[in-house]
DNA sequence: GTTTTGTCCCTTTTT
DNA sequence: GGGACAAAAC
């Protein structure tokens, strides 16, 4: 453990007035000086916990006080939308509205609004499209068609993945095929194809994920003057997560950090008139300008997006990088107990390239780490099930709990369980809701109207609803649009030219007649700026003048109604975002659409467990967290193992889920796991060894299962269950400081001995209709064998039963579906 | 042109 | 055990 050094550095910045003794009271000496640093490079190793979000936005507001910087010289980076929303907040409440001209983004939006602003520079409008991986891999596929490339092996999904680490690396497609060996055929088609995904973005005046970051970087250094305007702008850049940025991303801040040229005169303005900077307080006319100062937060130990072109490297080299670079180290974890550390020091320890680092708390031992083996996945759901509910009881809520695991497929079986349990839970990511095919329709429809030029966007909704235009007549189209050299957004305006029957020709102009509708809408031709409440307004009447409204009503198909439901939802987004952003265009929309991520739904709605993958977790915390399916295959996942530095990096992973949790934590696998339709034996992942065992209470370990385990002789039934969710929790006076089972033996495979493991829960559900139970009733459960109704809560399809077991323990159940009977 | 059936993958992680 | 996609049936 590390001891606290006792040295304060003496501070950089003039004499102390009242408002930064207050921003720095309470802070630690490292974290002092993490703040009060002044100079051209500061790296802040931020190990888990320890209070780095604090330390950058006082940094931030400390600057802001002291007059040292304008708001709109600082560009803060962070990495979701919503960490700088939340960033954006906390230093406004710092110093209040000070704090509007700062740019606080992701690297995504930060790179949006350059590209906005700057896109008639290099043959974009402002009103470009952002294209996500659907959308790309779409376009790639078509292409990989057209080349009849999967011939060379090629599928979309690999091409996709190549051309996005290349764009990473800030390849281009003529880079990459002027150093490709063209006498590999393979190696000629893919230098083809990403041509012309190239060729096809900028036709479609859009840009990938990708390219938000890798063109901005082309554009500073193809246009050295744009570059300054932006270098004299922001004086302090910060970035967050940095051990998490790829090339690119590295390369966009060492060009943002450069000197602007010494040759260019300032210009407050950039090229489309937009006043982008504020005057300097204190200008200094004759002295050349220095590069901003940056400062970059990172824990190499979390780096887990490696996969995504991240480099580790950008941190590890950081003084190498930026010479005179400042280090500061914060080691005090200010979120979780000890044994909760102990444990993640002890895995990532494990990490042999990396640089020692210990974190330390002061917060007390606190509870043992809580482990449980179940039969199946589902077995495993019902004890985080059960385990979540008596934390509940125990005055925790549910939003702080959150369930983390490695793939979104194991999401499912939580889900389930979670349902029947009466368990409120909400996903964060799996599949987005703005990915689901309604949603993106409707957004193909806003496309089309705010960027013609997107011939994907068009062709989506060509026959969405159906309106019976087909291949033969998509391909009709796009030959006359050639043909008559305009776009096949135009070609739609002369329907009677296609050569197409008098029904077909009606149906397109009248998606012809509903796009233009929307367009006057949204894009009036006055050129008048319409109201944000537009976007709203041109949605709703291209959802319903299309048919598309209609279409699903009048389906019987019960998904289609949950489609209605989330276009609702999605309406009542686009009003939202009138509400927030009144000057806001569609093109506004269609950005902060495109760029919000999974993180960025994380409301801070009460009452509800949250459930993501461990990547969505970073830089989360919550009181009580479950880690499930710590199994060999999982996390480390079976395809690392092959990858460089993959098991390393899973290793990372595994140590910020533990680290997520301030007082409890819970680590559960599974015997055995269902995975596409074949059950598969589970071993228990390498990294529960590396934890030490009197850390972990295990009230059911790998162990009990093979030994003799006499837990498991206990009860004739439900072992796991009735120790932990049956009488002791039930008290009430439950868990904190009780020491639990003596530790079991260390980990063995489970191969053997299925069938001696007594506890099965099945994903079992059943139709009870309208069953009618009232508190005093006996029931009999499938799985939880008798038991006793407590209470009925809820209304009708939602009624729950509080149920408490004979042997089981006490359980909700909502009454709809489980599988039980009145007795 | 649309609906239904059948086959083949599949599962890492995401801005 | 399901979702995407293609072939076959309507």
């Amino acid at each position: 453990m590390t001891d606290a050094p006792l040295i304060v550095p003496a501070s950089a910045s003039s004499a102390s007035s009242d408002g930064q003794d207050e921003l720095l009271a309470g802070l630690n000496p490292q974290q002092l000086e993490a703040v009060t640093y002044r100079g051209s490079a500061l790296l802040i190793v931020a190990g888990a916990g320890s209070g780095k979000t604090s330390v950058l936005t006082r940094r931030i507001a400390l600057l802001l006080r002291e007059r040292e910087a304008w708001p709109s010289q600082i560009l803060a980076i962070t990495f979701t939308n919503k960490a700088a929303g939340e960033m954006r907040e906390r230093v406004a409440g710092l110093v209040g509205d000070v704090a509007r001209g700062m740019w606080i983004s992701t690297f995504h939006s930060a790179c949006v609004r350059i590209l906005r602003r700057e896109a008639e520079q290099f043959g974009f409008t402002k009103s470009f499209t952002i294209y996500d991986s659907g959308d790309s891999r779409a376009l790639i596929k078509r292409l990989v068609k057209e080349h009849e490339a999967d011939a060379y092996g090629f599928t979309p999904g690999a091409v996709q993945s190549r051309i996005s680490k290349l764009k990473n690396e800030l390849t281009d497609a003529e880079g990459y095929a002027r150093q490709a060996n063209m006498s590999d055929p393979a190696e000629r088609k893919f230098v083809d194809i990403f041509g012309d995904y190239q060729r096809a973005l900028q036709k479609a005046n859009a840009f990938d994920f990708d390219d938000l970051i890798a063109q901005t970087v082309f554009l500073f250094r193809a246009f050295p003057k744009v570059a300054d305007t932006y270098r004299r702008r922001f004086r302090h850049v910060l970035v967050d997560e940095y051990q998490d940025t790829n090339h690119a991303q590295y390369s966009l801040i060492h060009e943002l950090t450069r000197p602007p040229s010494t040759d260019s005169a300032p210009e407050p303005y950039a090229s489309n008139g937009m006043m982008i900077f504020e005057p300097a307080p204190e200008a200094e006319p004759d002295a050349p300008m220095t590069g901003a100062s940056l400062t970059v937060v990172g824990d190499s130990d979390q780096s887990i997006y490696a996969f995504r072109g991240a480099d580790i490297r950008n941190i590890s080299e950081f003084e190498r990088d930026f010479p005179g670079a400042r280090v500061v180290l914060l080691e005090q974890n200010y979120r979780s107990t000890q044994n909760i550390l102990s444990a993640a020091n002890a895995v990532i320890g494990n990490n042999f390239d990396r640089k020692a680092k210990n974190l330390w708390s002061d917060r007390g031992a606190g509870d043992r780490i809580v482990g449980f083996t179940g039969y199946s996945q589902h077995d495993e759901a019902q004890f985080v099930a059960d385990e979540v509910e008596s934390l509940r009881r125990s005055g925790i809520p549910y939003s702080e709990m959150a369930v983390f695991y490695r793939t979104n497929s194991q999401s499912r079986a939580l889900e389930e369980i979670f349902i029947r349990s009466a368990v409120p839970y909400k996903i964060m990511g799996g599949t987005k809701f703005y990915e689901r095919a309604e949603i993106k329709d409707a957004l193909a429809y806003l496309v089309a109207v705010a960027n013609p030029a997107d011939e994907m966007a068009v062709r989506r909704i060509l026959n969405k609803p159906r309106r019976g235009i087909g291949d033969v007549t998509e391909t009709s189209i796009a030959r006359f649009a050639v043909d008559a050299g305009i776009s096949f957004r135009d070609a739609l305006r002369s329907p009677g030219a296609l050569g197409v029957g008098p029904k077909i020709q009606a149906a397109i102009a009248r998606l012809d007649a509903v796009l233009d509708e929307a367009s006057a809408i949204l894009l009036p031709p006055s050129g008048e700026v319409p109201p944000a409440t537009s976007v709203a307004e041109g949605l709703t009447v291209l959802l319903n003048k299309s048919g598309y409204f209609e279409t699903l009503r009048a389906s019987r198909d019960p998904q289609d109604e949950a489609r209605l439901e989330n276009l609702d939802e999605f309406i009542a987004v686009a009003r939202d975002f009138a509400r927030n952003n009144p000057d806001g265009s569609i093109v506004d929309f269609l950005t902060e659409v495109a760029l919000v991520s999974d993180a960025d739904d994380l409301d801070d709605e009460s009452g509800t467990v949250s459930l993501m993958t461990m990547h969505t977790a970073k830089g989360l915390e919550y009181d009580a967290v479950f880690v499930t399916g710590v199994e060999e295959d999982l996390i480390p996942h079976r395809i690392s193992a092959g990858e460089p530095g993959g098991p390393q990096e899973e290793r990372r992973l595994f140590y910020v889920g533990l680290t997520r949790a301030r007082k409890r934590l819970h680590l559960s696998l599974a015997m055995t796991r269902a995975q596409f339709g074949e059950v598969t034996v589970a071993m228990p992942s390498r990294f529960l060894q590396e934890i030490p065992a009197e850390l972990i209470d295990w009230r059911q370990s790998p162990g009990d299962v093979n030994s003799r385990g006499r837990q498991s002789a206990a009860v004739n039934g439900r072992p796991g269950f009735q120790k932990y969710g049956g009488q002791g929790a039930s008290t009430g006076r439950d868990r904190f400081g009780v020491q639990a089972l003596p530790k079991r033996d260390s980990l063995k495979p489970l191969s053997t001995a299925m069938d001696r493991f007594p506890n099965k829960v099945t994903g079992k559900v059943r139709d009870n209709g309208d069953l009618e139970l009232t508190a005093g009733d006996r029931i009999r459960h499938d799985d939880f064998g008798e038991g006793r109704i407590e209470a009925v809560t809820g209304e009708g399809a939602k009624r729950i039963a509080h149920v408490r077991f004979d042997t089981a323990g006490q359980k909700k159940l909502l009454i709809k579906i489980a599988p039980i009977s009145k007795l």
